[in-house]
DNA sequence: ATAATTACCTCGATGAACAAGGTATGTAGA
DNA sequence: TCTACATACCTTGTTCATCGAGGTAATTAT
């Protein structure tokens, strides 16, 4: 692939991975039976996405803090054997609200891209 | 719904539609018979999406001068019977290429998101 | 000792969307 | 005629987000 097109791509990978940051990381903690913590959630979207989606430390960590501060996390400190200590989160039913509004969302998003392709004679 | 979480969806709203912009630009531009124009595709978004998914003009005609910049796009001035001369716009196949390369992050990012709500045990 | 892994955080550079404002043409009505 | 509106394009500056780079610190392995 030449370099135009290359950047190109990188730059929608980026831009389309944006929007789903919160997404993402409000459903990951919401699904976790016991509390997550960042490091954790760091590698194990990496790792789901087969490394195709990773999110650094200097964008998770921020974000965390901001869902907490918008009441969506509760957090707290708890020891780890193996490690330092780490901060756990959950979701809050607050959260689950905003995790709602995601999906809906998402699947408004997903609806008008499906049509307009549809309309443009391409099949997904 | 609480100012919070007005605040929370109007950034997510935001953010998904980042991603889309060039997607859903050549998608369209690429699908019309007839080549079209800035302006026409500006309305055409807006009604098509019910006015929720409408693009200013701010963002629109910079991007549009940046897919031609990137050999995207190929631009020709015409005249209109009425009203000011437009900027006719035809894609490229360098661009078809490109809107490729979209549509394969789309699905992948579709998949992913997909799986992850499967796995946190959500119904799409 | 020292290197690697785990675990958290902040700062600053870069870059994107878009509100606001500008230019200009054609048309319809008063 | 002149004035208001719709059409049609563009640029600038503000704002805000991502994330690379760097820092701190605990545990474990060599």
């Amino acid at each position: 692939m030449d370099r135009d097109l290359e950047v190109f791509k990188n730059k929608f990978e980026k831009e389309m991975k944006s929007g789903l940051l919160s997404f993402l990381l409000l459903a990951t903690i919401g699904s976790e039976k016991d509390p997550t913590y960042g490091y954790r959630i760091i590698n194990n979207l990496a790792s789901y996405s087969g490394g195709r989606y990773s999110l650094p430390e200097g964008t998770v960590y921020p974000i965390l803090n901001q869902l907490s501060e918008r009441g969506f996390l509760k957090t707290y400190w708890g020891d780890s054997k193996t490690g330092p200590r780490r901060k756990y989160y959950e979701i809050t039913p607050q959260g689950r609200k905003a995790f709602e509004i995601c999906l809906k969302e998402w699947k408004f998003i997903n609806e008008l891209v499906s049509d307009m392709l549809k309309n443009a004679g391409v099949e997904l």
